[in-house]
DNA sequence: CCATTGTTTATTGCCTACAATAGCAATCGA
DNA sequence: TCGATTGCTATTGTAGGCAATAAACAATGG
């Protein structure tokens, strides 16, 4: 399971001066769960995970609440608090979603890009290019992040980065998630041109398009390795 | 403020079978919030409100962390619990993520698109154009928001459904949110033909940009009611 | 041998009580 | 008179305890 002991540092008031016992309880479980130290399915004992913080229940309880409308967990009256299982379905459906938003993200950068903004993509694409060639996929991976997250951030829409990262951690919790991106690295990074390419056009439709349709294909992607999976 | 005596009847097992008493009263703090019984900026007063709920602060708490996590309240440290007064600037953020949502929910009904649901828009269409030719905005609204939800929800896709719902409630938080909708009755019935228009086509690009364009309007005349604004 | 019914136990739901904090008013010194 | 300081009070943060529930098991009857 979880190893170490947080024991939460009664001491360290720089921390609880601005964030309650709730919310760090809270960061630290959602760490726990998006890390896979607590899976999908598993149950969140409150005695147990209260004393590990060395807290009482309350402020557990509060921070699994925060964490259900999330979507992080889901809680079963009188049976406990279980890290949410994300069906195939549910996740094909989170895609769709998350392109959408990804989408807007393309729109809206179309209208703020400039020389900076190119400059610094491009030098992502080349980065990712050569770590694609060298076929070193634990490196790929944090980079593309890196680089979604650049794009997301330089929207200066806060609503749509909460909105965007909540997805992608969700994504986390779905079943049967193969390493989705496994084949396509230098396919994706193909795909991330054609974004950059929109982009630099200022062509919002053309933007939000190139965006959208890359989510998409990582859903196809997803999705050709469910096709065993009956409860789709 | 909130008037009457709601005690939750301990004896109605039947709700507390599934739903606990933090659920029954999250939703209940929900309505008093989206009615505007409790007001933006407002403190939400423990001890008070649960003692009008008949319960101890426990579940209040849990309740409030649930509803902070949704946006539609704000936690200060020992200071309480607060409605949340959603700014004009995050109000046209919120328009922006709402409109890529939508606009999924025009791509998505462009591939499920039939005769008996287009007959139902229709009917919508003409209820919509005979209340707006009678000028009876009281009755438009609960008719134009049917239509919507029916929209949406049609999609299938739960996920969408939750998200757009969220946004909607958020912005029943803004600031400054003179009756939005007020003059332009026909012509946002004008744009709901396009909408169908669009579905009918069969053409995804075109449903989604029609329904993308729809909220991005009425995001064009939320902010024309907001020329004063200084803090944009 | 299986199904049904009691019993036990781990665990959650909720409540009460205490500690800590922030805002305010009264007090004090300049 | 004015500002800073100090106590007071309302309110939140956290802890721990009791009651209620559900799952697992044992006992009983067919």
């Amino acid at each position: 399971m979880y190893h170490q002991e947080p024991k939460v540092q009664q001491n360290d008031l720089t921390v609880l001066r601005t964030s309650s016992l709730t919310g760090v309880i809270e960061r630290e479980l959602e760490h726990l769960i998006l890390t896979g130290e607590l899976k999908p399915g598993e149950r969140l004992n409150e005695i147990q995970l209260s004393t590990h913080f060395g807290t009482s229940r309350g402020p557990l309880r509060e921070a699994t609440r925060s964490l259900q409308a999330k979507g992080l967990v889901e809680s079963i009256r009188n049976r406990g608090v279980f890290v949410r299982s994300v069906s195939p379905k549910e996740a094909l459906e989170i895609y769709d979603v998350r392109a959408a938003i990804f989408g807007l993200a393309g729109r809206l950068l179309a209208d703020l890009v400039n020389d900076q903004m190119l400059t610094r993509l491009n030098a992502f694409l080349d980065q990712m290019d050569e770590i694609a060639a060298s076929k070193n996929f634990d490196d790929y991976y944090p980079v593309n992040l890196a680089f979604h997250d650049y794009l997301v951030t330089s929207t200066g829409n806060g609503t749509l980065v909460r909105e965007y990262k909540g997805f992608v951690n969700k994504l986390h919790l779905a079943r049967a998630r193969g390493l989705v991106q496994a084949g396509g690295l230098s396919v994706s990074n193909r795909e991330h041109r054609e974004m950059v390419d929109a982009l630099a056009s200022g062509n919002r439709e053309r933007a939000q398009e190139a965006f959208f349709r890359h989510v998409e294909r990582s859903k196809i992607r997803f999705r050709s390795t469910l096709d065993g999976e009956t409860d789709v």
